[in-house]
DNA sequence: CAAAGTTAATCAAACGATTGATTAATATAT
DNA sequence: ATATATTAATCAATCGTTTGATTAACTTTG
């Protein structure tokens, strides 16, 4: 009977987590939040002060975990520099496929937003990323270990715009797949390998140097 | 003092076309839309009906004098299958960069979940593209001109991912790439070419056999 | 311990504003 | 004069938000 320790806030994020993911934010109305959490709607409001508060507080709620995730792949300096963009591929597929919701609410407000706090928070949040990546990338042309005349930023805009395509315009890759990109099922089984073991030949051929290449 | 023969519903449609692009569908109100067009609010259900047929409307104008253009190449018997993946490449990055608030409309409508005949059009549209790139990495694998372990649906996804993480996410483009990516001497000069370079040189790394990436 | 006071959580109801759409009247053109 | 184009005014519906009351739990006080 143990009741999950997770608050009630806890509780309606979650659930406009995934109305704002089906809807967008626009689309999504706070009587829809509420009814579908079970929560008056006036609870919204005092939990998070508004509408757009509530799409904050999600925010907040997936970047403080996020953090940490990112750190220790590039500074490692027993791996090569292959080997790091390699995990990283890894471990950003793996973030993905694991809170696909929040994923698309994220590619849903890069689409349309464009001024304001949240902009800003986003735009923070991936920059990141890129930052880290390119690093990763910058480091294996000094190396050597890269071609020299690779496009670092072209490569970051790959491989979150192959995540992106596959992963958030789920009608398409749905029908190009030829199976359900949304079924969970499918998803760890089929999709996420297959992404995965994809970006890391594609970049592989594109960023290893000819002799590195030829393994 | 010739008047443009552009009818005021073509005007509509334009202003249309970059509201919906800037504020998203939901996010656009036909009072803006009526008000940016400098015509009456009526007069858009007048036209169109309804603001969904409006954003119909819209899709059926560009999509009439669309499947002209992506015609002709797969059907070439003189080009080897790389010279029709380049053509093919420029070709629909042209398109792209010629009229991208629309491609940003189509961009946010496959970012939201919706039924019915809008999300069926759409869909209609990319799957045309889809098929005929395929068709195109299909015959390469044949001939040998092409690996025969390419993986030609994640290729698609890589090249309309690229696109839209570039063109279509705005903010991130101009600050990981250093200046803004809508303005349109920018896009012509530095974001067109470099994205179709890009694109190629990666697609040949990875869809070339050995032999014949070696030039 | 029990009465009084305090706080956070929750609710139904209503608020003013805005939405997309329609009307009925008027203007323009053929 | 008839069909088409355009307008201001208005419609019901829905939007996000606020309100005032109620409940339950905890604190303080006597």
């Amino acid at each position: 009977m143990e009741k999950e320790k997770t608050d009630k806030r806890d509780h309606i994020l979650d659930v406009a987590e995934r109305v704002f993911s089906e809807h967008g934010f626009d689309g999504a109305s706070t009587r829809l939040i509420s009814g579908e959490a079970g929560v008056n709607m006036a609870m919204l409001n005092y939990y998070f002060g508004s509408k757009e508060g509530l799409l904050l507080s999600l925010f907040e709620r997936r970047t403080s975990t996020f953090h940490s995730l990112i750190q220790g792949i590039g500074n490692n300096e027993n791996m090569s520099s292959w080997q790091k963009v390699s995990e990283y591929v890894e471990a950003y597929i793996n973030r993905v496929f694991s809170n696909n919701c929040f994923q698309k609410v994220v590619h849903q407000e890069l689409a349309v937003r464009r001024t304001g706090e949240l902009a800003d928070k986003i735009t923070d949040m991936i920059m990141q990323n890129v930052i880290e990546f390119r690093k990763i990338l910058h480091e294996g042309i000094e190396r050597g270990e890269f071609k020299n005349d690779i496009d670092t930023e072209m490569v970051v805009a790959t491989v979150f715009g192959v995540k992106a395509q596959i992963v958030n315009a789920s009608h398409i890759s749905s029908l190009m797949l030829g199976y359900d990109t949304q079924d969970p099922q499918n998803m760890v089984d089929k999709l996420k390998p297959r992404v995965t073991d994809y970006l890391k030949k594609l970049l592989k051929a594109y960023l290893l140097t000819e002799h590195d290449n030829a393994k």
